[in-house]
DNA sequence: CGTCCCTCGTTTTAAATGCAACAATTCGGA
DNA sequence: TCCGAATTGTTGCATTTAAAACGAGGGACG
């Protein structure tokens, strides 16, 4: 039922039979588990927002970056997520469309945009945020505290070391 | 510099205050941080055979899945990948396209669509996947083996809990 | 000053995405 | 047996995305 996994090794240089020792076993590879988990998660969670306020994903992570340091620029918000630049401009827009932010350009640098909540931005933001909140709480229910604490961790040094491989090439 | 943070507490029912309390703080947001933490390890693993091969995530997605098992059909390749079935449709229409899966229906049940690679298709998967796992073997160096086990049942226990999650509503 | 280069954000464009509609097929129960 | 419900994969469509080109500033250095 799966003889033909070695029906290919044929001459073409390089690894070849080498990829059955270290198989690759999709199950165990964690960029795919990464981007499979992430990707569910990001589906029920934003499901939240997404019906009741009407907010796409980009547009809540800007709501919530702002709920949390305020005033902040586009750009800023943008390498804090590692969102493009295009996307995050376009939910900005959106946003001050909507009244849910505040955009001005600063005073010393022009080129700079300060991105403040509204009121009305403020008050949607403190209406999702407990109910974000919520939703991890039962998502994390499933970890005892020191696992929480050990996943938080773990991630924080992934992360550190992604940045570390994307800026080495 | 962040005074105006409670400027916006009227009357609108519901959290509001309580907000400022458990407070969202997007750096241990779970969700966020897995999310930006899968977008940047993908990001840097696709360009690894999109550079070299051409080929999209999706695509090789479905070709990781059959390297690992044969044959499959589009519908589980979805499943396993919480990937859309046009998006799985889309790659696979491509993939022929390139000879590099051949794609049958299955005699049982006209339904069903039998996916296994070609030769060609399995030529490049075995020059893929090591470079994949070399990619995941450095991401992985920030992570002692110990933490690299207990990454990964957690990352398993987490994607049990977000199933459940999504089927509970 | 003036020139060159860098940064920030927007816009343009082609490709990818999600969703819903759809046809084909199978399956289950009256 | 027959009809309605469910499943599999494809297609159409509107939206979103990534990447590159772009415009407007700013800063360094002659």
């Amino acid at each position: 039922m799966e003889e033909n996994a070695r029906a290919s090794n044929e001459a073409e240089g390089e690894p070849d039979e080498t990829a059955a020792a270290g198989a690759l076993e999709l199950d165990r590879f964690l960029p795919y588990r990464l981007a499979v988990l992430a990707h569910e998660v990001s589906r029920a969670l934003s499901s939240i927002y997404r019906d009741r306020f009407g907010l796409s994903v980009p547009e809540w992570r800007v709501i919530a970056n702002l709920g949390r340091h305020q005033p902040m620029s586009s750009n800023r918000i943008a390498e804090l997520g590692s969102m493009d630049k295009a996307k995050v401009s376009r939910a900005v827009a959106r946003l001050v469309e909507a009244g849910l932010i505040t955009r001005e350009t600063d005073a010393r640098d022009n080129r700079l945009i300060v991105l403040k909540l509204s009121a009305r931005g403020r008050r949607i933001h403190n209406k999702i945020a407990p109910l974000a909140l919520a939703w991890e709480a039962e998502l994390l229910d499933a970890l005892t505290p020191d696992e929480r604490e050990s996943f938080d961790r773990l991630v924080a040094k992934l992360q550190t070391r992604a940045e570390a491989l994307r800026e080495r090439g």
